[in-house]
DNA sequence: CAAACGATGTGTAACGTTTCATAATCCTCT
DNA sequence: AGAGGATTATGAAACGTTACACATCGTTTG
């Protein structure tokens, strides 16, 4: 890649002014200065095209504005709903923000750290998944969903009450017999609040629940082999499900159909997430739906506060849940809305 | 934000190994040296957890190894695909990408230029609207579906081709009155070509159509309007519609719903784009499919090919066509999976 | 055996900024 | 009018790296 033609810098502004160097740094950082001299500044500035370098500019102050934002990917609503806000937040407060992904590899997330280090980041928000993700602690880092150490603040949502507020839900629906599906990674993350909260409800209730949680490396046919055993004579001996991710709702709506159980009406699931459809802005499945724009601000937050010693080591943000078709509410959904889906 | 104590550097590196700076700096970047000394410093730097500071190698050398992506937002399936490539294609060669948003705001956009350019990046990739994007040409830059001007390359999937693709296949499934509607940007961009082909397309073909162009200024009502006086006795008199957008199909989709016209039945409908359903990956509607992959991967070797004095001032990918319930094709497509969807 | 050469490590200048001690300038007050 | 103090501009040092000229050492050759 080529460049053409150095672009000026403070010395040159500095020349083409007739003024010293440390004055234009001044200027440029708007620290009081004779107002003759600033004018002076300011018109060749302008005249040159003059913009600052932040890379001599870091190398200096030991400062970039800079922070590293580590996702597994873009491919799914909450991770680029994540990164979009992240990035709205940053930019708000004066910040850049670089992105890299890891497609769930933590190979990739130990390289992506190193990288980010390497670039001197002034902090870090990531989203990861190695049980053992080596960050020094010379470097502010956040994360999401994921609790690391207690020097590591954590930012998710609630993910216990979100458990918890499925089992009411699908209780008050009138299921008898709820079942929790977890699948994930083989780590343990705060996202498995979910099933304990569910399970805390249930039990609080009384209520005759079941609790299958699989691996992603079991497959998702583990749980079809699951679901299939516990059909008996075409009908679930489920009438209600919590699926630990909306994806997993998908799937399982999806087995189901081929199963020729009905949902909502045989039997009504609910999700986490609050994956919505494009365009439509319908929620996927009937859900538990994360603050995702107040999960960004608060990792935002907290990773650039002056004072990061008092910062709580964990910080769960409320849930709320949202019908959307895949449980028998009273009164119509949205979703009706689209209905034109039926001729296709 | 605070920074426990600073990390050590090259110099720290070569007293703790016993050697000069200069035989670190060769080791750090692979520049053969005497083994033993190629030892002792691998060694010390290990012992100090030394890494780069690419701020001091970005000020010294004038490459920084970093790219900028800019778009609107990532809430689309489109810019989250094409952020989510590039991040990808920039790593594999070695680069970091700093992602900036713009929310669809000119203002924005320039202030994004102008804060990537202090940042020194190696060059830009970016999915801007302003007519007027002021972009030196010491900087590279990549445009995606927006034709700047001839020094600076644009990448593009081929709307032409797309546009007649889209016409020949509402011809072929037995449209005799098919319309093209456009919404979008007040300023012609690349995706204005769309209509452009289909209008081609139907000359070629002697077919029978209409061509309506709006602005987001107009507002979506001003096609609904449009559609409300082209709808006599409960029938539209038009009986496939070719639009901009796989969004504005949806916006059309809705109405067509209000006023009781079937789509596929009445009228069919192909949108642009290729955005798909979640998890399903189920295309919205039957679309013009663009090869986000292969558009981001283009970008990114143009922008980063060493002679930028020969690239071509346009470069238009391959599009495919993909039905998706929207049309009525001989053989049922893919979406027939998604029928549960009828009880909800 | 000495001179010349090649190979390899060393140390310093430079990149563009910010910061800080120093110098210059301007007032003010005696 | 001149000295003292307050204000403001100046210029050099430092940030961590790379590149290049130079020094050093070992080896080959006439």
């Amino acid at each position: 890649m080529r460049k053409a033609g150095k672009s000026p810098t403070m010395k040159d502004v500095a020349r083409e002014a007739g003024v010293a160097l440390g004055t234009v740094s001044k200027v440029i950082n708007g620290i009081p200065v004779g107002k003759s001299y600033r004018q002076k500044v300011e018109d060749a500035a302008a005249r040159l095209g003059y913009s600052v370098n932040s890379y001599a500019r870091g190398l200096r102050a030991d400062k970039t504005h800079t922070v590293a934002l580590i996702l597994p990917g873009l491919d799914h609503t909450f991770f680029s709903a994540l990164a979009d806000s992240v990035c709205h937040e940053l930019t708000l407060r004066g910040y850049r923000m670089v992105l890299a992904t890891t497609q769930f590899d933590t190979d990739a997330e130990a390289r992506c750290i190193q990288m980010v280090r390497q670039n001197k980041v002034d902090g870090i928000i990531g989203l990861t998944y190695a049980p053992d993700l080596a960050i020094g602690d010379d470097l502010p880092y956040v994360s999401i969903d994921r609790y690391i150490s207690p020097s590591i603040p954590c930012v998710s949502s609630d993910n216990f009450s979100g458990g918890g507020m499925a089992a009411e839900k699908l209780l008050e629906l009138g299921c008898k017999k709820p079942l929790f599906l977890r699948i994930g990674s083989e780590v343990i993350g705060e996202t498995d609040k979910r099933g304990a909260g569910f399970v805390a409800a249930c039990e609080l209730r009384g209520a005759d629940y079941t609790s299958q949680r699989f691996n992603d490396a079991d497959g998702i046919e583990a749980i079809f082999d699951f679901l299939d055993r516990h059909i008996q004579g075409g009908r679930l001996e489920f009438d209600g499900i919590f699926c630990s991710t909306d994806r997993l709702v998908y799937y399982v709506l999806k087995h189901l159909k081929d199963r020729r159980v009905r949902v909502p009406e045989d039997v009504q699931l609910i999700g986490f997430d609050g994956t919505r459809q494009f365009f439509t802005e319908d929620y996927f499945c009937s859900t538990i739906v994360q603050p995702v724009r107040q999960m960004a601000a608060t990792a935002v937050d907290i990773l650039l506060s002056e004072d990061r010693s008092h910062t709580p080591a964990l910080i769960c943000l409320p849930v709320t849940y949202a019908p959307g078709g895949t449980t028998q509410e009273a009164v119509t959904t949205a979703t009706g809305d689209m209905e034109w889906q039926v001729s296709i």
